[in-house]
DNA sequence: CGGCACTTTGCAACCCGGTTGCAAAAGTCT
DNA sequence: AGACTTTTGCAACCGGGTTGCAAAGTGCCG
């Protein structure tokens, strides 16, 4: 996404558009897979940790992007590339979590698929994420002793 | 579970039963809900953290209990009910975390429905958390003001 | 244009769950 | 009991996330 289409989705969805909040959803626009706020950090050299932190609270707030928890401890974000207001959690995908290059991908794809619940709960999010190698570490895996996947 | 059922199920896994691994296990064994490793803390107040880390450690490397990430930002771990060595992930159960009570449920009736992944990955173990209110939570968000949950 | 109010940013410090090094205590073996 | 291994508690550490605060930036009005 060029500048200025980032900069107009923000206002969009009635974010004031700074320079840290453009970047921070540029950089997220380039990315095919959810990254986290450290990862980020050194993505973008120019801005602090805070402000990038910041920024992201802002635009997950008001749903420019989401956030969610992979198995990796920390918290990740995408960029949420629904067009109008169709984020509801049977839209989402499901994420895969690589447990030797520890990169979160999205299987867009693939969408959730949603469980009935006994009544009484009130579902707001749904976060399904596989864990287990992905085809790249897994050919890597496959081709340094056919066994377990060690030190790399 | 009583304690010798505790220190039984431990040998059976080959497991040494040392006082903190039954005691974490037996505490395990009377909830219904994942814990994190500081709720633990404060529900045994015998041990110290880092011994009720180890011992949870060494119980999930043996499958004695699970361990897995709600959207909380914490590890929650719970036993594993299952009798042999079927805790694959089709036949693990989906969780429910509050966002208001903070507690994980588990929703034992509800098995993970399994996705087709894109071929190349290999699925190690996948997580399925709802985020939402629980039915008591729900009922006391609707008590006071039908709006949205506030400070409680 | 200058001044004032509000927002955003960077820095540094903090928080909190989890993790580890190390020495003391407990358990095991003969 | 004596020598050795394992477990435990303490304290310190780690790392991602979060916050307080002052400086820099932005907008608005006169």
């Amino acid at each position: 996404m060029t500048t200025e289409q980032c900069e107009e989705r923000l206002t969009d969805r009635g974010i004031r558009p700074t320079v840290a909040r453009i970047l921070v959803l540029q950089k997220l626009s380039e990315l095919d897979r959810a990254v986290s706020l450290v990862e980020l950090e050194d993505l973008i050299e120019t801005l602090d940790k805070s402000t990038i932190f910041r920024s992201l609270s802002v635009l997950a707030g008001h749903h420019a992007i989401h956030s969610f928890e992979d198995g990796s401890g920390s918290i990740k974000y995408e960029m949420c590339r629904a067009e109008g207001g169709d984020c509801l959690p049977g839209n989402r995908h499901v994420h895969f979590f690589c447990e030797m290059c520890h990169r979160t991908e999205c299987i867009t794809d693939v969408k959730i698929p949603v469980v009935q619940l006994p009544s009484g709960y009130e579902v707001q999010s749904i976060n399904y994420t596989i864990k287990g190698l992905c085809p790249h570490c897994r050919a890597e895996a496959a081709k340094k002793g056919g066994g377990r996947y060690e030190a790399s």
